[in-house]
DNA sequence: TGTACATCAGTGAACGCGCGTTCACTGATGTAC
DNA sequence: TGTACATCAGTGAACGCGCGTTCACTGATGTAC
């Protein structure tokens, strides 16, 4: 049953959509090893031909959500505007597996292991560089404020909307976020 | 051995205040029903006369968090920009322990089970409402709005701080988040 | 006030399940000759 | 082009540790008489 090397790549491509899926929907704590292994359609006891241990896995799951992000945006826009609004949406709210790694998985990652934080640290970095340029804002240093305050306010707003248990709070939450960020941006520039 | 029942009204307050501190400091799953009895000055054994599951516990400390908050804020001001600035702390920061339950245990709360997340919209709501009332805007609706968006900006803020490795990245978003609520305030009125 | 007794908070040992990890085994891959 | 053989991806069983939970036991509490 041994396979290509080729066949291999795909296998550990698979596990690693598999973890990055699961994780985001039910936690890191949540997910077994043998169902990431059963979603990439394998059996757990291939799993250390491919990672030393479940840690890695994670590392590597969500290093891997930030590499295809950076192929193909899930929400392309070239202002920080329009991508705001597209995330505060319901579809994401209720989506988490396809979602934002950070709304769904935040405060387990603050507790992750040294070498997770350190590839988190720079993926936030670069988002934040990425959302400076999107900026509606005119003068530098006012495009960073609002990059990190918009991307704050989009991140904190899903994480209270998928707390809450009723739906019209949940709505509402969204969409007072949207309606917030817009008026901020508006205020913002002269 | 046994205790009266002052003392196990003391016990169990301790163990529900050991349980808020710990799971906010290490996750809920990252941290043991034994440990929490020890943090409590007890053995694990005595768990089952106070609560029936772990799960019920962790429901009863997010619970007392709200209460204990609600009878004396750990952040005093009356206006939601005092309060946003004071939330936005190092210290805060570096103390989730303490500190606020949405940005150590946030994501944690939407998997939580069913009357846990009750309990969870009604302490949101609720906090969205004090907030409303502590907002700068004139007319109630921007009041919500405002609310909600700073509300979610600051939890979002602390969130990613905290994930970061880096102390003058992590500063730098928290005063990043402050600039921009203190920003958005100064627009949305009049 | 004193005495007998039921209650039950708390202890420490034990249970048992779940899950990350390990391992002997298989058979296709792909290299060496 | 064929053939022999080492490699190793993947399987499925097993291991072993950790943790939530259970339980027999204790002795102070506090009630009944």
């Amino acid at each position: 049953m041994a396979r290509s090397q080729k066949q291999k790549a795909e296998s550990r491509q698979a596990i690693v959509r598999s973890a990055a899926k699961l994780f985001r929907e039910r936690g890191i704590d949540g997910v077994t090893v043998a169902e990431i292994m059963e979603g990439a359609g394998l059996t757990h006891g291939g799993f250390p031909r491919h990672f030393s241990s479940k840690d890695e896995l994670v590392k590597e799951a969500l290093a891997d959500v930030f590499e295809a992000n950076a192929r193909a945006p899930l929400l392309p826009a070239n202002d920080l505007q329009t991508l705001a609004k597209a995330y505060l949406s319901t579809s994401h709210r209720n989506t988490p597996g396809s979602g934002c790694v950070f709304a769904a998985l935040g405060t387990e990652m603050a507790r992750s292991s040294e070498p997770t934080r350190r590839m988190l640290t720079q993926a936030i970095a670069d988002q934040i560089e990425d959302f400076t340029q999107k900026a509606g804002n005119d003068d530098p240093e006012g495009k960073r404020i609002e990059a990190i305050g918009t991307w704050a306010t989009m991140i904190g707003a899903m994480l209270l909307s998928r707390i809450v248990d009723q739906p019209e709070l949940a709505e509402d939450i969204l969409k007072s976020a949207r309606l917030h960020i817009q008026r901020c941006n508006a205020g913002s520039k002269r």
